[in-house]
DNA sequence: CTTTCTCTAAAGTGCACTGTGGCCAGTGC
């Protein structure tokens, strides 16, 4: 046997972190901010690039790379040809790993954490927890007493979230566990439940059903997944294991008699479950998550139930998606049979609000439409950062000319797909926009965003956006209350009001597909269909792979009743021609 | 540390906000 000598590939996106870790050090070092620049540059250059990187270095050309000049081109070069960079590792060696936990902290950068290590040997973020609580923090030079409590807070807010995940994060391993399941020979039937397959936002754990006859190799299959970091119990019918990344996943095992009453239980919410019980009993049945019998003797025989639907038909109800299931009105729905049909992935025509390379996309405008091409979009707008986006390298008004030239003459060359010239323009402090008028009307679109004094009042937030709205060149509102999921809260903001200001003046609201985001939250978009507002499905792209975000918007307009005739973006090329009064072709 | 120029030296996104400490400094977008 000979010895592999092969090297695995480093990914772009590790590199990328490496390089804004190597940024992190050296603020902690208080090294010339230029050279922190450099570093925090070349991990955006980095993460921007979309060649092959190991190719590039085997030629030498790394510096050709803009933001990466000789210094950094032979680091690189380095660790793409051995897979270790010297300079890192040693750098790495000064500092204990957990003071990186304090930059997730809000409040605290390079400078405070530096006063903090050097006054108080504060490296963790459990020390900065007890010198908050025994007052020490606020006796501190440049902190004070509500410093503290801003702090203490910030860590009572982490602790919370720390098993909790977001939807797009826990997708992936979801997916990955189903599939492994689905082939193994043992399994009849498989389906993830909980939360994720109700699609929330945010999910705590993940939980799989399986009928199957042989329920111990489905177990040992299941923890010897490569996910799987532990297991925490394991029995005949229920194992929980921690996966690597840190969340819990339950598998149940049943017999596949019982499936459908494990997955209608499994599934939730819990709030749900009990008001479906309840109309169980009231017909003289008991409904668990194993069967759906009589209640008591002489109580009438239920039917005999083989999938979800007969659940839900032996209750005489509609068949209730997943998604609706929060215990907000669908069971009466569903008695009255008023249940609305609600939108699939396949009804998505086209969409609005994407990032190229201009501004902050990782891809160009060509790649971007290719990818737009291959999943089937009939239309595809470019909207990139205006100016005041500075941090995201936004254009001004002579780039954004220049763009909606060369978007207009990708457009003539290809038959297929309609391409469409918007911009996202940064609605300012005082509600103007941040172009003239003369520039927003030479576009075939705009989608006003809010990036910058989220400290607004909410009577001034929502006057500002109000005011945004009433500009006529102003087509949609793009992610309307700001929110970071697990990150940042929604800055203050009267939503009815709101809602009512885009019922008037005929602005569509954005439901942004990213799952850090999926905002407008799924919980107003009944109010908003009430009004007669229309839902926008973008998926803010800032890569090809990021118009695969859509999905997620999917499943939050779903979770929001929305059907098809509430999403404008589900109308055919002809009918967004007319509503944006473009020009026929 | 990189880029650009005034080409071996200088400049390098800019503003709002917050809290603290006395009219500034650090953080975050």
């Amino acid at each position: 046997m000979c010895e592999t000598t092969q090297m695995p590939e480093i990914p772009r996106d590790t590199i990328s972190e490496i390089l804004a870790h190597i940024a992190q050090m050296l603020e902690l070092k208080s090294e010339n901010p230029f050279k922190i620049r450099a570093y925090t540059n070349a991990a955006r250059a980095i993460e921007l690039y979309s060649g092959d990187l190991k190719s590039v270095a085997e030629a030498g050309k790394l510096d050709a790379i803009d933001g990466i000049g000789k210094a950094l081109a032979e680091k690189l070069s380095e660790l793409l040809t051995t897979g270790r960079m010297t300079y890192y590792e040693t750098l790495k060696d000064e500092f204990v790993p957990e003071i990186f936990q304090l930059f997730e902290i809000p409040g605290l950068g390079a400078k405070k954490i530096r006063v903090l290590h050097d006054t108080l040997g504060i490296n963790s973020v459990s020390r900065l927890e007890r010198a908050c609580k025994t007052g020490k923090i606020a006796e501190l030079e440049g902190f004070g007493e509500k410093t503290q409590k801003k702090l203490l807070e910030a860590i009572e807010h982490r602790r919370k979230n720390q098993d909790r995940y977001c939807l797009g994060t826990a997708a992936p391993w979801a997916e990955a566990l189903v599939e492994h399941l689905r082939d193994l020979p043992e399994t009849t039937r498989v389906q993830a439940c909980g939360s994720y397959r109700r699609r929330k936002e945010i999910v705590g754990d993940l939980d799989f059903v399986v009928s199957t006859r042989k329920p111990a190799a489905v177990a040992d299959a299941f923890v010897a997944h490569p996910l799987v970091e532990k297991v925490i119990a394991r029995g005949d019918t229920k194992t929980s294991v921690i996966l690597k990344p840190g969340i819990q996943a339950d598998l149940r095992l049943v017999s596949d008699a019982e499936f459908p009453f494990a997955v209608q239980y499994f599934t939730g919410s819990k709030e749900h479950n009990v008001a479906i019980r309840g109309r169980a009993r009231e017909k003289g049945w008991t409904l668990n998550e194993y069967r759906l019998a009589p209640e008591k003797e002489g109580a009438p025989t239920p039917p005999v139930i083989h999938d979800e639907a007969g659940i839900y038909r032996a209750l005489d109800l509609e068949y209730i998606e997943p998604e609706l299931r929060e215990n907000s009105g669908e069971i009466a729905a569903a008695e009255a049979g008023t249940l609305p049909r609600l939108i699939e992935w396949e009804n998505l025509r086209g969409v609005f609000h994407n990032h190229t390379t201009t501004s902050d996309g990782r891809h160009t405008l060509e790649e971007m439409v290719d990818a737009a091409r291959e999943l089937g979009f009939a239309y595809y707008g470019v909207a990139d950062h205006s100016k005041s986006s500075f941090q995201a390298n936004g254009l001004s008004a002579e780039r954004l000319m220049e763009q909606v030239k060369s978007i207009r003459e990708l457009d003539a060359k290809l038959d297929d797909i309609e391409l469409l010239a918007g911009v996202e323009c940064d609605i300012l402090k005082d509600g103007s926009l941040d172009y003239p008028d003369e520039i927003l009307a030479q576009l075939d679109y705009v989608v006003a965003s809010v990036h910058s004094v989220f400290s607004l009042s909410e009577a001034d937030m929502t006057a500002r956006i109000i005011k945004a709205m009433e500009n006529p060149h102003v087509t949609m509102l793009g992610h309307l209350t700001g929110r970071l999921l697990l990150i940042r809260e929604s800055y203050a903001l009267d939503i009815p009001a709101i809602l009512d200001a885009a019922a008037r003046t005929g602005t569509w609201i954005e439901l942004n597909a990213n799952p850090r985001r999926l905002e407008l939250d799924w919980r107003w978009w009944r109010a908003a269909k009430e009004r007669g507002v229309k839902c926008v499905i973008n998926p803010d792209a800032h890569s090809t792979e990021g118009l695969q975000d859509v999905w997620y918007g999917v499943c939050a307009a779903r979770k929001g009743w929305l059907t098809k005739q509430d999403v404008v973006n589900c109308l055919p090329w002809k009918e967004i021609q007319q509503l944006l009064k473009l020009p026929a072709c």
